[in-house]
DNA sequence: GTCTATAAGGTGATAGAC
DNA sequence: GTCTATCACCTTATAGAC
């Protein structure tokens, strides 16, 4: 059994990791920064972690099982599905904001070492056949047009995550330096603009 | 001046280390890795280009120097806008299908290395104010609905390259191992989708 | 549990022969 | 221009004192 002390020093490191892993990915990510983001000895990782491998491999699970709920969530209630995909763009496009990193650490590390999801799906239930459903129901309902659910989903995330992920190029080659607009403006337009976008899309005229 | 056999092995360098700089990133590639993939010795490597920094700034120069025109190129036309986006979508799609490691690099070094971008920025005019003029003209004239030439752009170049930087992801969440339904197919049927989306959701009913 | 010191191996870079 | 051999440094990982 864990002492508190135990406790609040493996958190201390994981909550460490995690910043330094997201923000420079497993290769780039050094040992001797995530101690010092942590306040401790380079030598404690190794003794509650036995390896950096270890320990990406705890980030990287944690990482993704906390940002499914994210995901999954709003699409689990009795709403209009119109309803759903306004609150699920607001409440998404809060989370990357927060986690900006995010994205982009998942779907590079996926990319170098796969293996990482495969691990990850033996362990983690992700149900999403009854998002699949949801929207697969309205389409035979004729309530919206006809289309393969997993194109609206996609067609979501994107407009989602890219602007974010993509913040440096857009600053560079869209937003001039002028204080007229700036890159947080963007953002916050396309709150509406996206729920828009996507719900027109898809309802009949 | 150079000899015809220092031009092909610095060539045979630069495509090599664009290889393994683009699948591993600035951090994870190795310079023995490129080594190997040009088939010659590490030594050469610091022959031709002092340092990896000297040799990873050059890929990454011509990387997105070589992106802009498949971007820009087929706005400069005189041709209706909804044409324009439509070739675009096809055009940029399949450019992105044959370098799927390109937006990723590009993002994820720029985001840790800004520098990089702003050092290009000072290199390479790039002139994207005819794009987003020819879209605020049609916005002007009553053509499309009101709305910022920059969410369109990035809605368009969210829809292509998310879908083709989050391959691993998609596949494993969202495409079951039967045969029924491939990636492949996936991306093919996006190709007149987006596309669609996106003149729909600028043209006026 | 936490630290200092150090080992072991990898990686970018250089020297020097050809 | 190209190679082999080697240096110098960095990084992960471990040993051992407290």
């Amino acid at each position: 059994m864990n002492t508190k002390k135990d406790t609040n020093t493996e958190e201390k490191i994981i909550r460490a990791a995690k910043k330094v892993f997201l923000e420079h990915g497993m290769a780039g990510a050094r040992m001797q920064s995530i101690a010092d983001e942590a306040g401790i000895n380079k030598a404690l990782l190794h003794y509650y972690f036995r390896s950096k491998e270890k320990l990406f491999s705890i980030v990287f699970q944690k990482a993704v099982k906390e940002a499914i709920p994210q995901i999954v969530q709003t699409f689990n209630s009795e709403e209009h599905l119109f309803d759903k995909i306004r609150k699920f763009v607001g409440e998404y496009l809060k989370y990357i904001e927060e986690n900006p990193y995010l994205p982009m650490f998942v779907i590079h590390e996926s990319a170098s070492r796969p293996e990482h999801l495969k691990e990850l799906l033996n362990t983690v239930k992700f149900d999403n056949n009854f998002i699949i459903e949801s929207i697969q129901k309205e389409v035979d309902k004729g309530t919206i047009i006809p289309i393969r659910p997993i194109h609206l989903i996609v067609n979501i995330i994107s407009l989602c995550v890219f602007p974010i992920v993509a913040k440096s190029m857009i600053n560079t080659f869209f937003i001039p330096n002028n204080k007229d607009y700036s890159y947080e403006q963007f953002l916050e337009e396309r709150r509406n603009m996206v729920a828009d976008l996507i719900i027109n899309s898809i309802k009949i005229c």
